[in-house]
DNA sequence: ATTAAAATGGCATTCGTTTGACATATTAAC
DNA sequence: GTTAATATGTCAAACGAATGCCATTTTAAT
């Protein structure tokens, strides 16, 4: 049997209430009395019963974290960060990987209340506004537009592919793709999209959109790009994110298509695993540090005042680019 | 105020104890009941409060899945099927990055305790064995030696290498070089520097193992790994992990080292990932999702049954190699 | 109509901890 | 030596749900 509060009170040799009292850091205590019952602690290896405390009306310090998937690197990192920056703030994280399916996302968000945590990260957005702001919870969103009074962090994904688009027409393509999610949902993903349009209409050129499934395996996707890159007269490709663009890099070697000479390519996220082991890769990196930080400072603002009004519902951040061989050859 | 079980008895106009049968199925109940019940919690978007019920005895359906870091795609996988698996069996995970860190881990470990959850699965060890079997609750572990009584899945590690390397003998290899971690700790994965060794000899070859810190940045890594290459008369090299043989890959390539008719190169993990985007890369293949299974099968028996003995302490997964490009041209 | 089974309610206790109210004892200050 | 602050203890009531016990009512079988 795990020890309890009694056990060590009687170890210690005080009361309960003292004991409570040492661990809460309340009422009147004198060293000698925090020595020994922390004594006492440590000799039973005596964990408080988080439960009990929380039914109590503490807080659990658990926060859900709700992601598609933890296999993509961008994911991966940002919920690593996000985790130690929580882990810091004395906050766990219960780890909901929604799979991009309602169901899943739907019992997630059901155990996450039952659960008691004490706030919400999401990054992941299958089910209607409803079931959100019924939630009753502090939630604050990645790139997504859950609720318009839950609010939204993202990077500035208009920039991004603005500069993206530029970089490759001053690089000399004119005929220059993206290759990505045409979907509009009002997520801010969207904006990258719209970079690219308003962009491209600026410089005068025309505009081509070919969509891509994300949630397809990298195989088809390699089709879909192979065929993109033989039917088509393509000099730039502005890609919605690293992955798909490293694929496309590879069809183009495959196809004897000269990067940077004939193709010039850029992604977007610029996780350090690209960074690191695609060093070639031209790319739009997102802060994904910072994007951790302010997801995690709104959150737990929002979890220590919730009744206060929201100053903001979207944070942009700003993102860079990153120059490389794929459009630069240096 | 979130609904409780004492609302849901008004709405439905039963009472609490009835409200209560209901959500534990227990007892005489009709479905009038029944369904009076589940609508007066569904209009009420009721969730039993899973800290006062796991109070009174009930699991919290709540497993710990402690890594290094999600990073890594093999952990990154790994852990996803883990937390597929884990929720068809009605189990959530409190994901914990201990980054090798003792400090971590040991918090870690002690929240888990504190939050009561059923079981830990663990692919890190930085603690010592008293601190795992202080811990009370069903542990099984990924490849690391927590404690005697705590069984460990891991892969064939020693067959892998040995494949790897006999692999690249037959290719013509006869200067193989292990690229690794070579620190001894009692871990399974020791037995993939054992495996080389064990075949090289059988081979009457030369050993030759080359050290690598798996926590150094890529960059450093890749420093290590040029003067490597430079240095040493090297046609083979058995890695102890594809994100190191991406790097000698890369390296092999920027030193126009002929990849794979004068160096031939065996990684080690084959996560989707790499075989995905790095198909060109031959690889020992470690089967995620059936260690995942055995993982989360072992556990919840653990916890199902904790007072029954252990059948094994060691399972040992079969791997597979993947030929490929950098081995064999094809 | 009798009897048993089925369906529900009421009440009290339990889980481990927090915390407020109140009492008492020790120490320090004036 | 009085007063006040400090230090500890006792006791009880929460927190939300589970459940055993007992009582009562409804339903169904004979």
């Amino acid at each position: 049997m795990r020890p309890k509060l009694i056990d060590v009170a009687k170890k210690a040799g005080v009361s309960v209430t003292t004991v409570s009292r040492v661990i809460n850091n309340y009422g009147y205590l004198s060293q000698a009395t925090k020595d020994k019952v922390h004594a006492a602690m440590d000799s039973l290896n005596y964990q408080p019963n988080s439960l009990a405390r929380s039914l109590h009306g503490k807080k659990t310090q658990l926060v859900g974290v709700i992601f598609p998937s933890i296999i993509n690197p961008f994911f991966a990192e940002l919920i690593e960060q996000i985790e130690n920056k929580l882990f810091s703030n004395n906050y766990k994280i219960i780890l909901c990987n929604s799979a991009d399916n309602r169901e899943k996302e739907r019992d997630y968000l059901k155990m996450l209340i039952a659960n008691q945590v004490d706030g919400i990260i999401a990054g992941t957005h299958n089910l209607g506004i409803n079931e959100y702001n019924k939630v009753g919870l502090p939630i604050v969103s990645f790139d997504r537009l859950l609720s318009p009074n839950i609010p939204i962090v993202s990077s500035d994904n208009f920039k991004g592919t603005s500069m993206a688009t530029s970089e490759l027409y001053q690089a000399g393509a004119r005929h220059i793709y993206f290759l990505g999610n045409p979907r509009k949902a009002g997520n801010p993903t969207d904006y990258r999209l719209q970079g690219y349009q308003s962009t491209i209409k600026k410089l005068k050129l025309t505009s081509h959109v070919h969509a891509i499934n994300f949630a397809e395996s990298p195989t088809l996707k390699l089709l879909s790009i192979k065929k993109l890159l033989m039917q088509h007269n393509i000099d730039g490709i502005v890609c919605s994110d690293d992955l798909t663009a490293i694929l496309v890099l590879k069809t183009a070697n495959e196809l004897d298509i000269a990067v940077p000479e004939q193709l010039k390519i850029v992604g977007f996220d610029g996780t350090s695993f690209i960074q690191e082991y695609h060093p070639e890769l031209s790319t739009i990196v997102q802060p994904i540090s910072d994007i951790a930080s302010l997801l995690v400072s709104i959150l737990l603002q929002r979890i220590d005042e919730p009744d206060s009004k929201l100053e903001q519902t979207q944070y942009i951040l700003p993102v860079k680019l990153l120059r490389s061989h794929s459009t630069f050859g240096y």
